[in-house]
DNA sequence: TTGTAAGCGTTATCAA
DNA sequence: TTGATAACGCTTACAA
């Protein structure tokens, strides 16, 4: 068929000499009644006009897209991206497609990208979301589409939500500082926002992890700038005489400026300053030295978020919940004994 | 509306007084010779109704789905991501939407994503070849679907392709190692394979750009192995007498698989090997020392792909040409002088 | 066991 | 300036 339209169904019922329902059972998979002749005879003329079938119009009339779109607030997180992999892996196995969408933490391109794959009538959406989009977020949820958050918690909502464990993350990092004997313990991260569930818990984590072990928090060591001026923050915080002995860093990009501010200050990692970093890097194990870690479950928290939204679309009815899971701490060669 | 059923054009219509045709034309701001009255009728109804097209039954109707689809061979390599993004960027400025797919090099991948993203009807392809799948671009050629290849050539199709000079990026590399008075200069890949454009060429830049120095290639100092057994590859390669007093990695894959080997064997960057990495990384510019490094063009490739993709979809025709765009020399600390 | 016909939500042609 | 009507390619009652 190097005809310049794509044969439709039809030209494979007619060429087939059956109508165009028998053939779409066929598609199906609807064998039940339907005689030998007739199926080879379908098989032959596809094979023939070199058919295949237009997902659109099959979309179309079943008002179902097999399609979940993901909004991500930041692609440029590892963490992010381990987690749509996952995601992509889970919906393959099921022959759901899956569209990626990056909204740079921008709630108008992430309103733009909602309302784009609304058109595109997608099942339902795992969104890691960018902010304050409250009314978009209410909106889905009136129009009852299928709706799973990563990453942040909105409290306003009544959403199925799958994250970290945060605060058990930044517990591990003091926890090892501390049996390393340090007391003076930093934090470093980008600005706070009520919204950033990750670096909000986080911290509080910090706090509290610090008062369990009778440590007091240094509100001077608690270290928050954008990523892009981070160095310079740092350079001029680390002016004063009191410094911590030991720093978290708060996620992974957060790391590669606190590595760069000890760069460029020639700043000796761990004999001057220890650090855990809440995530891993593809370098971190092999940097001078070894970035001591603490991995998030990037893969447990992208099937359950796949899971849960497939059970949805699927209308396995659940109440929604929210899921936290376990970080992984990577003992490597940042912290030292003080 | 909170009913069940999404609203409809028809709906629009009803709820105006207004026939559906013109609604469409007000969609599709076709206002020519539409009264102004009529024009506010229909904007209220399309607020009060809370309406949104359905792009699928329009891209039915139009065989036209203002979306293409990107695939790609590794997701894992920096350079990929970042043409990635800058086709999604150039794409959403036109309202052009991407679906983006991963096939981790293996060809029956690639060919079930290019199946199902035709049976969605899109417009166009940019693909990252994953290797020896000629039959399923051939077809493609066939039915005359827009198609760019990126990063890897197929001499036997006649397709626009753009990708970096790699030859180029081999001999900048070289000719720095050289003008440190290095001799001894090696290179790392993973396994060659005749398809895989980057790396053979890369190779052959390294050994055009050798001889033009008049320096000899030393057999023993191409070093070749699977990414997952580089390290105890070079481990054993390196047991002998000879050594390089400089190495060219491949590609950010091999870079990190190369400083994990020196990493666990102590070997002292640039004091006792000398690199320059072909391609950037995040933590490269931060790393003890930094890696000198050779950066892909990935914006400039990423834009012209999508160029060519968009003006063979509006059938602005061109002949299938080769784009290869120049690398930037980034030098940092990892060559000592010799 | 297979066929007929209506309909999914649009756009496009032509007529009014 | 606007409206009727037929398509786009498929699924699905229901009929045969």
């Amino acid at each position: 068929m190097k005809n310049g339209r794509r044969p439709t169904i039809s030209d494979v019922a007619n060429h087939a000499g059956i109508s165009k329902s028998t053939v779409s059972q066929y598609l199906n998979e609807r064998f039940e009644y339907m005689g030998e002749e007739t199926k080879k005879r379908i098989r032959e003329s596809i094979k023939e006009l070199e058919y295949s079938p237009n997902f659109l119009a099959k979309s179309l009339k079943q008002k179902k897209t097999y399609t979940i779109g993901i909004i991500v607030a930041n692609i440029l997180h590892g963490f992010s991206t381990r987690v749509i992999r996952t995601i992509e892996d889970v919906c393959n196995e099921q022959n759901i497609h899956v569209i990626v969408c990056n909204t740079d933490e921008d709630v108008n391109k992430e309103q733009k990208y909602v309302e784009m794959l609304q058109a595109k009538q997608v099942d339902g959406f795992i969104i890691f979301p960018a902010g304050d989009n409250n009314e978009l977020y209410r909106e889905l949820l009136n129009q009852e589409i299928p709706l799973v958050f990563v990453d942040r918690i909105i409290p306003e909502l009544q959403v199925s939500t799958v994250l970290t464990d945060n605060e058990q993350a930044a517990e591990m990092a003091v926890s090892h500082f501390v049996e390393y004997g340090h007391k003076d313990i930093g934090f470093v991260l980008p600005p706070m926002k009520s919204t950033m569930t990750p670096r909000t818990e986080r911290l509080s984590g910090f706090r509290k992890s610090m008062h369990r072990h009778s440590l007091s928090v240094n509100e001077d060591f608690i270290y928050s700038a954008p990523l892009t001026d981070m160095v310079g923050y740092l350079k001029s915080r680390f002016q004063t005489a009191r410094k911590p002995t030991a720093l978290v860093t708060s996620n992974d990009l957060t790391l590669v400026e606190v590595l760069r501010f000890c760069k460029e200050q020639a700043i000796v990692i761990p004999d001057e300053l220890s650090i855990v970093s809440i995530d891993d890097m593809p370098l971190a194990s092999v940097y001078n030295p070894a970035i001591t870690a603490i991995d998030q479950p990037a893969f447990t928290i992208g099937a359950k978020a796949a899971s849960l939204l497939l059970d949805e679309i699927n209308e396995r009815e659940k109440t929604p919940g929210i899921y936290r899971f376990s970080p992984t701490f990577l003992k490597r060669e940042t912290v030292n004994r003080t």
